[in-house]
DNA sequence: TTAATTACTTTGAATAGTCAAAATATTCTA
DNA sequence: TAGAATATTTTGACTATTCAAAGTAATTAA
């Protein structure tokens, strides 16, 4: 099978491909996400083309092919199922929880997998939101909007954030910005380039734009407002 | 810190030195324990002996420093730890933990480790009986018999097996031969160099003196009586 | 006490992964 | 469009771990 260091490189570039869209993805992307030199990453680049699971072209990027990703997906799926494990069963911190989830992905097997995975009663969402593959290589992500794109006076609950580091997680729950918590935006006006968001039952929270994009909330407002608002 | 393979070597060291009584491991027998060739382990036992966790003696044999038995303590801990949770919490089979477990030590963060062990309720031995050492490196195991020292007609409970193959351990638990259960010898002569043990509400089991000897047992005959029958 | 067997060590080579630095492209800027 | 700046690739080297095979020591047997 593939090695623990090959198994980062495609679950590293399955997620940089879905923020770019599918396009090819630029070695010192990668290099960075993975945390190698962009040398490190272009050796490893074509020895995981060269076994199929990826595209590489010279000086343009690389993308994975479709076995790629299948690999990727039960990475990914190690890693969010995991996730929610630690944090659930084990009551693991949420904000560690990545990171414990990055060492044990490489060595869980299938059958302790499956325990978890039944333990957890098949969930469909790890505690960031960020949906969990199926065991069968499959992700469906329902299209979300961010706290950044709501008006003020709108009413939401946080669905999912997009930030898996440890101060960033640290800071969304002392703010009560977590997973199923409703938010009610006070301001947001665009010249400010921030937003006021308060999470229900605690204090109202400043937000840069930036900050503010990375949480993905439901409902969003409606298509037909958004055309009004525009026309 | 020891890499994985290095704790791997302590660990098998510090299970060897227990069967030998401290002595000396000769090098052949610590390659076949690690699963590696001889001359590998000459190397890897001389950067070992280097580090300070070991001493080597070229043609005598390896012997765990302090340090080195320190280390290979926290290794098994996590090991136990690790085999008890797999089985009690995410019902695993008896027979695949240790497998999985092998695999886990070597990754699992002190942190999770702690969840784990208050989870359990600090336990103090593993699912075969073997002890988990504590947190500060330490171990008692009890002086115990086997059931092939046993006596006709004794009743007994088993404490402790002595064999970690998934194989071995299958067939203790079809037979009713699991830790805690209580157990009747039925026959035992020398002469015929194999046992007869009936698990309480079991059909009784046929043992040669070899595998007899892998189950640990409590009470043991009384040193008394064991005196009056030597006389 | 020599010879044979067995155990152990050494040597040379291989693999996976990595980095630093040099060489090459590409893109941006003026 | 000629540099300059930036990104990528290549090269050479290093670490950790392994094996096979050759060499060496120790033990056993005759």
């Amino acid at each position: 099978m593939a090695s623990r260091t090959i198994e980062n490189y495609l679950k590293q570039l399955w997620l940089q491909q879905q923020e770019s869209r599918g396009k090819y993805v630029p070695m010192g992307k990668l290099a960075a996400l993975v945390g190698v030199t962009a040398g490190t990453a272009t050796t490893m680049v074509k020895a995981i083309a060269d076994s199929g699971l990826a595209k590489y072209a010279p000086r343009a990027g690389v993308r994975l092919t479709r076995a790629g990703e299948q690999l990727a997906l039960h990475v990914l799926r190690r890693h969010r199922l995991l996730e929610l494990f630690l944090v659930e069963i084990l009551g693991i911190d949420w904000s560690d929880a990545h990171g414990e989830a990055e060492e044990l992905e490489h060595v869980i097997s299938e059958t302790v997998l499956a325990r978890i995975d039944l333990l957890l009663g098949h969930p469909s969402v790890d505690p960031h939101g960020d949906p969990i593959p199926s065991s069968s290589g499959t992700v469906e992500a329902p299209e979300l909007c961010s706290l950044a794109e709501l008006q003020a006076g709108s009413k939401t609950a946080i669905v999912r954030i997009m930030d898996q580091s440890a101060e960033f997680l640290r800071f969304a729950q002392t703010s009560g910005l977590v997973p199923k918590a409703a938010v009610v935006i006070e301001h947001n006006n665009p010249q400010a380039g921030a937003i006021s968001a308060r999470p229900d039952g605690k204090p109202p929270v400043i937000l840069s734009m930036a900050a503010a994009a990375k949480f993905l909330v439901r409902p969003c407002p409606t298509a037909g407002k958004q055309r009004r608002k525009r026309s």
